[in-house]
DNA sequence: AAATTATCCAACCGCTCCGGG
DNA sequence: GCCCGGAGCGGTTGGATAATT
């Protein structure tokens, strides 16, 4: 049976912050969903009636006046002192993952995309951590994109991989081999942050109050990256590390035009950043196709090489390609000993300093794909 | 038009972590 | 060190919706 094709994620939206909510799902409340429960069970009678299910528009402005009127508190006295008969949990959760000013309404944009794939090959599971580094977004927002979404996609690319055909069995290993195959692309970018003096992975700057179990020990101290996620939002000033489109804006006389790297509009082409951050032009003369190699390691400072798209089927070679693809994995580099130096750094060795802080995936997840 | 099926996503649940007493 | 309560996180569920038959 063909499958409609699946919506606009979170398009179906329709949130008045402030206003009248006009969220139809959300307003429409049945008297089934929810219910009116006894919250915690035993513990002596007098137990408050709780609310329970979608949240009616009603309740939203009420836990969203007493929210902008008196800031965050403990959620149980927010939900007591909002007149809300809902447990302080259920309060959080409708705060943190829909009525938040700060959140970014619509479709994750294709950069959002791969950056989730990126982070998800390095962090796993870890929806809160990926969710920090990508401002305006929940974690369960981004969880369940890529519950729907991208693991989906994942497992079509990767089931249609003849290398991975011994694999299709399992979906475990299936998933395991594609995050392996983006791996690759990490380590890459990983290195492309290591150029940057600026990329210190102080977390302290962070002002996303979700992600509150980083690593502190990760702190850079010195000129070699010690947050491997840093590179993802470092901005020019290295002040902060998530996602931070506007720190990666094109130099579109760079790398970024036509056959570049991963460029999908001149807003925000992840890896043709003229900003000696991402990927390193350097302000030295970049020519359309050069990029940068990292000053550490095996490779030399701004050695030069090709990428190739046409190496790789999956690597969008256009303006707004990779849309369907994504990243491949495989190498693209040519001409150049010191990129494909690249195919052999040593990811964990890298990082082994910070392995004790820093929540690795399981090591399936780190395999790296053959160059 | 009705039934079926797939998809999305808001919300719940159970668990862990952490700080205070 | 132990207990307790609050907060946060990740997995899961179920209702709503839309495409297809």
């Amino acid at each position: 049976m063909q499958m409609r094709k699946p919506a606009e994620p979170f398009m179906g939206k329709n949130i008045n912050i402030g206003g009248g909510n006009t969220n139809s799902s959300s307003s429409n409340v049945s008297n089934n969903s929810n219910e009116i429960s006894n919250n915690g069970g035993g513990g002596g009678g007098g137990g408050v009636k709780l609310r329970k299910g979608l949240w009616s528009p009603e309740e939203d402005d009420k836990l969203m006046n007493y929210m902008l009127t008196n800031g965050q508190g403990c959620w149980s006295d927010v939900a007591r002192n909002a007149g809300l008969q809902r447990c302080g949990k259920s309060c959080r959760l409708r705060w943190i993952n829909y009525l938040r000013p700060d959140l970014k309404r619509g479709a994750f944009s294709p950069q959002e995309e791969e950056l989730i794939i990126h982070l998800h090959s390095i962090l796993g599971n870890r929806w809160s951590q990926i969710a920090a580094r990508l401002p305006g977004r929940t974690d369960n927002e981004i969880k369940n994109f890529w519950n729907s979404t991208i693991k989906k996609r994942l497992k079509m690319n990767s089931s249609s991989s003849p290398n991975n055909s011994e694999n299709s069995s399992s979906s475990d290993v299936i998933m395991a081999t594609a995050a392996g195959r983006y791996m690759s692309n990490i380590q890459e970018q990983t290195m492309y942050g290591m150029y940057n003096n600026n990329m210190a992975a102080d977390s302290t700057n962070s002002s996303n109050s979700a992600s509150s179990s980083r690593p502190t020990s990760m702190a850079a101290h010195g000129n070699m990256i010690n947050d491997p996620l840093a590179i993802f939002g470092a901005n020019n000033a290295g002040t902060t590390n998530y996602f931070n489109p506007q720190s990666w804006m094109v130099d579109q006389s760079s790398i970024s035009s036509g056959s570049s790297l991963y460029n999908y509009d001149e807003r925000a082409n992840i890896f043709g950043a003229n900003n000696n951050n991402i990927i390193n032009g350097g302000g030295e003369d970049h020519h359309q196709g050069q990029v940068f190699v990292p000053t550490t390691l095996n490779v030399e400072k701004n050695a030069t090489a090709n990428f190739n798209p046409d190496r790789n089927p999956n690597i969008g070679a256009g303006g707004g390609g990779g849309g369907g693809g994504g990243f491949g994995g495989y190498n693209n580099w040519e001409g150049s000993d010191e990129l494909r130096s690249v195919g052999e750094w040593d990811f964990e060795e890298l990082m082994k300093d910070v392995s004790s802080s820093f929540p690795f995936p399981p090591d399936h997840q780190l395999q790296k794909t053959s160059w």
